[in-house]
DNA sequence: TCAGTATATATTGTCGACAATTTAAAAAGA
DNA sequence: TCTTTTTAAATTGTCGACAATATATACTGA
């Protein structure tokens, strides 16, 4: 699924992605205090390696730390969230840009059986697979720009914190049949070796999911 | 003149700021191994601050570390240089683009003011305020975006990276005049809040930057 | 001589304890 | 009663030592 299958091998990684788990999926609420000493009961390891768990997360921008006074969850904000989209859109905008020009023939390919697998599930209204079938897509096209800068903060930094607004503020969301064709014709360009469009397309269509987004938090504070 | 005067509270920051300038300044040459206990002798503290410090310097792309192996100097090539230009077009076209819509009228007026001493400079041929200038005007537009993300990424990340090259590969550069113009051209964008044409023009000037830094580099390897 | 294995060394990973700082509580003064 | 100061508790920052892993060296057998 997940096309970087973080296979923890120092103590330190195990930490970091339990705690990472914990704070995206809201177990430890946004805006609570990390207390080191707890956790490090809690995972059952030295506070040191907690240490080193919370500095990776801060630098994931899921933790807030201040010295001498310690670490908090990241607050969740309609602001934030808009910011977060605002470096999405540019980011992956360029990683679309990009991958048609640096995207291998496989890289495409799987690509566009994805595509492919990812219609039938709307055909079928099985809307469950967008989820995991959206993150896909956006996953393989920052691989494809073979740029590790670009793929580094996108995976390592932002994705974490996309996901946790997804599941906090629960976005599921439809958009399924609309997302589809955008998806299409993103690929469709890439495939095109069309930099210039492939870049506009996905700037666009993350766009559109930010106005929708904020459309509908916005109705829910209302 | 560095907007964001960095005041290390703890040791381990200290030792971070320390190392990274060892680093960027090539005191500590590209590519060669960090040695945990070495370094803790050279700065005076302990392991834990050293390793805290590689740690974050791994995020910014200076230093890779393996589990069970190590650390070591980012190693500086043409291809990695491009990558990281093509990241700096995206977001700081980025910053442009939302530093003409959220830019303050006391943020405004200090990069005009900015623009004429480089003028001044130019005019009277003082290359030497270009360096300091440059960086400068680029960090001034980035904090104008008053994106949070935006700012952290750049200011934390990108830009030691980026001095790092350009220390190392000694670019001190010409494109006095011209980048001038450009940096002209932006501003006036941001003051007319025409975010298009601001993000645009970014991306040329950083393009052209890529452009010319990429060619020198040919030029020396040939 | 070389390949493979076993041993020794060096280096990183992890831990618990102490020091420094902040925060909370108690005491003193007006 | 309220403000300020002092004291105590809790929490983070730092350290040195031990454990686990990887690298270098020595050894064995063909």
């Amino acid at each position: 699924m997940s096309p970087l299958l973080e296979t923890p091998v120092t103590s330190a990684d195990a930490t970091y992605i339990a705690l990472r788990n914990d704070i995206v999926e809201g177990n430890i609420v946004s805006g609570s205090k990390l207390n080191e000493a707890e956790l490090s009961t809690k995972y059952q390891v030295s506070r040191a390696i907690v240490r080193e768990a919370i500095n990776r997360l801060t630098n994931a921008s899921l933790v807030e730390r201040k010295a001498n006074v310690g670490a908090k969850v990241v607050t969740l904000s309609l602001e934030g969230l808009i910011e977060l989209y605002q470096v999405r859109e540019s980011l992956e905008g360029m990683a679309a840009r990009l991958a048609a020009t640096h995207m291998t023939q496989n890289e495409l390919k799987y690509l566009q059986n994805l595509l492919n697998k990812h219609f039938d599930s709307v055909k079928d209204s099985q809307s469950y697979y967008q989820e995991a079938g959206d993150v896909d897509f956006h996953y393989r096209i920052v691989l494809g720009s073979h740029n590790q800068q670009l793929i580094s903060m996108l995976m390592n930094n932002i994705y974490h914190l996309v996901r946790m607004y997804r599941v906090q503020m629960g976005m599921a969301g439809p958009r399924v049949t609309t997302a589809f064709e955008e998806h299409r014709n993103i690929v469709q360009a890439i495939a095109n070796k069309d930099a210039e469009l492939a870049e506009m397309l996905m700037r666009r269509h993350i766009a559109y999911s930010r106005n929708n987004i904020e459309q509908k938090l916005r109705t829910i504070q209302a």
